[in-house]
DNA sequence: CATAGGATAATTGTATCCAAAAATCTTTGA
DNA sequence: TCAAAGATTTTTGGATACAATTATCCTATG
């Protein structure tokens, strides 16, 4: 419809930015078929920036690209998303337990901010967003580029599974709680404690992307 | 100069391919820039899938590509490839655990004809093929695809100094023998020692990536 | 002579157009 | 009526052409 205008280095990843939001909010589903086509119209673009810009969202695996066949919203398998937070444990487990000597008032201080901004978000996008970054003030202090990059990245894919169940407007079953003591713990320099809260957050979260995943059912 | 034709889905892919490999056997050094025109017309085809190609390689982490400024080739810093080494320790060690009982007689017959052959790779891009290969054979067992496909992308950005460092025509020090010792590990299912043999695999390699990487300097 | 400014060239990003493949519809035969 | 085969439409992949940005070279000026 209106045609982008993002500060964003060039139309490819704007579009990747406004595509990924779109399937954060829910806006498409697991299943649907993005055709180039039309996004290109909706957009006022043409089809090579959407083209790149889906391949981007395919190996961030949020779609699925099949040859000459369109790209796909990616429906990810039980076992898969299990797996997934498997490796977020070993992952965000060592980056925390490497960041918790690092903190100092200001980190902490920060992190409480973003807890307080994360709370206040009202759609699942700025939830998202909130979320992924409190976790990387969590973690950033590590001083470990590589393993961040990783943990977005594993991210990707569940994420908008994470702010359908957790997001705004659902029963948050004490996850914003978790986070204040994960505060508390690394604020008291608790590397066990904070490992123990870190691990029981992200596998209630595990449980709960299972069962939003699942309730979408194979249609 | 020759039109691609290769066995794959799309031009954009084999194209993939090919640079993937140029770079790999050391064809494109660290630092050098990939220009679109020469590759499209090296090739005979369009700047297109060129473009697609760039972008895959861009984010295996083998090309750094700035707006309106290039592709080049990747100069990963130290620091990098250190913490890129942590991460294998953690997922191929997970792998390797998880794999250990699920070997039996016609895996580790399969484990033991890859070493043959690897052993026999007489260039650099076969030795990269080869040793992933086994390592692959390997972590299968496990079951667990999103954990291989992480430790495929782990290897991706060193594999190039891994072959220069020990692949055909390079001092070998023990390697081989590290393989041949996590076999009967494996074969005699002793968690620990394969754990051990694997670790040890993984440090010395470390080492000699990161003597390969440093040597190329800071040209 | 060194340097800042601007014109020129080279290169990348995007739009338009064509080819190849897949999906859909129609027809035909049993 | 149903299924298989062929024509038509739709959609994607790639080539060519154009616009936007960056790099290079030349000149003017202190």
């Amino acid at each position: 419809m209106s045609t982008i205008r993002l500060a964003a280095a060039t139309t490819a990843s704007a579009l990747a930015q406004r595509l990924r939001e779109a399937i954060d909010a829910g806006h498409w589903q697991p299943g649907d078929l993005l055709r180039q086509e039309q996004i290109a119209a909706e957009y006022g673009v043409s089809r090579i920036p959407v083209r790149e810009a889906l391949a981007q969202l395919q190996n961030e695996g949020l779609l699925d690209v099949a040859h000459y066949r369109g790209a796909r919203v990616s429906r990810p398998r039980a076992q898969e998303i299990d797996e997934i937070f498997d490796l977020r444990l070993m992952v965000e487990g060592d980056l925390l337990a490497r960041a918790l000597g690092q903190h100092d008032q200001r980190s902490l201080r920060e992190l409480k901010r973003l807890q307080d901004t994360l709370e206040d978000a009202d759609d699942r996008l700025g939830w998202i967003a909130g979320d992924i970054g409190f976790h990387e003030a969590l973690y950033a202090p590590a001083g470990r580029p590589r393993s961040l990059a990783l943990f977005r990245q594993l991210r990707a894919p569940i994420d908008r599974f994470s702010a359908q169940a957790l997001g705004p407007g659902a029963r948050k079953q004490g996850w914003a709680d978790e986070h204040r003591r994960l505060i508390a713990a690394v604020a008291a320099g608790d590397a066990a404690a904070a490992q123990t809260i870190l691990e029981h957050h992200l596998q209630a979260t595990r449980a709960v992307v299972l069962a939003a995943c699942s309730e979408q059912g194979d249609n």
